[in-house]
DNA sequence: CTATGAATGTAATATCATAACAGGTCAAGT
DNA sequence: ACTTGACCTGTTATGATATTACATTCATAG
């Protein structure tokens, strides 16, 4: 295995590999402005904050835990209130909604419209996202074989991240 | 053990299909029984109900509509009556959870040990299961390339099934 | 300014899921 | 027959996730 610090970015994702993380959060958050004003959209407080409160971890986090912290930083503290900001987030590929832990995690690519499988470890619950690509096509294979039309796919593992890995080895 | 026989049921699905459905159900409760007496457990009467309800359709059902449904014919209407029965099929394999939908349905395979694919219909909610091996050895790949070691994983498309994207052309 | 549409705030409620404990059933061992 | 112990079911209570409906605020185009 080569990898863990490496030279590039080949082989690793932000979210397994030590980095400069107040670089990546604001790195996000220009996209972001990048992207909301592509789309004619708005980044306004509460999304900003949602986004950078996602941004704090690589982690998924629930609507409420999210919503707590948006409280704290003075914004209103209903439910709609969280799962709004988080569904412009997701309807703008800034952020992604993991299935199986019906939880959100900011995204760790390029604006660039992306449906990444994700890996999520069950020991420090961090998440990180994969080329889905190839998984997507067998499964396009498996269901066009059966005659049935993919539109969205969900792709989630859920595993040992690198460095839970190495600890329980 | 061998493949399925022959070409008869090649490129299609029971789900997709018409096909003789009473048979089919009956066809999975026995196999259900034989599953559960190979693994030492029983086969209740409210996870026989529970698998009974579950494949009256072709379709997932949340766990309080089988809880509904459950009390209709007599019994406990408290949730873990439902929660329980549904986590002893999905443990030995005889129904699946379908994260996209937190809700159940019956499988529709032998008893062998498999994490398939799911494919949901958009329009008619049906829920089909699909080969998921080339998709997963593709997800393995891509999580292998980033150090991570993959123990479950979720595979689930929503699209047209052949049906309803017949009606749609 | 003021009408408009988008965003946010709020109340109420729906939906999904689990913890904790009480009581019943049944077969194994005595 | 009795006891034990494992397993299953029932019930209460609560926690966690998500949405509907409506009121209010705010930026800005007219």
């Amino acid at each position: 295995m080569s990898a863990r610090h490496s030279s590039a970015d080949h082989g690793t994702d932000p979210a397994f590999a030590a980095h400069d993380h107040a670089h990546c959060a604001t790195d996000a958050l220009a996209r972001a402005e990048a992207v909301a004003e592509a789309a004619g959209a708005r980044l306004t407080p509460v999304r900003r904050r949602v986004l950078e409160i996602l941004l704090e971890e690589h982690k998924a986090l629930g609507a409420y835990e999210v919503l707590r912290r948006l409280a704290e930083a003075g914004f209103g503290n209903q439910p709609p209130v969280a799962y709004r900001a988080l569904e412009f987030l997701v309807d703008h590929g800034l952020a992604h909604r993991i299935q199986r832990l019906n939880a959100f995690t900011a995204c760790t690519h390029a604006g660039a419209a992306h449906a990444p499988a994700f890996l999520i470890c069950e020991v420090c619950a961090t998440v990180a996202e994969a080329d889905a690509g190839p998984a997507r096509t067998a499964l396009e294979t498996a269901a066009t074989a059966l005659g049935f039309v993919v539109e969205r796919s969900t792709i989630e593992a859920l595993g040992l991240c690198p460095a839970c890995r190495t600890d329980a080895a």
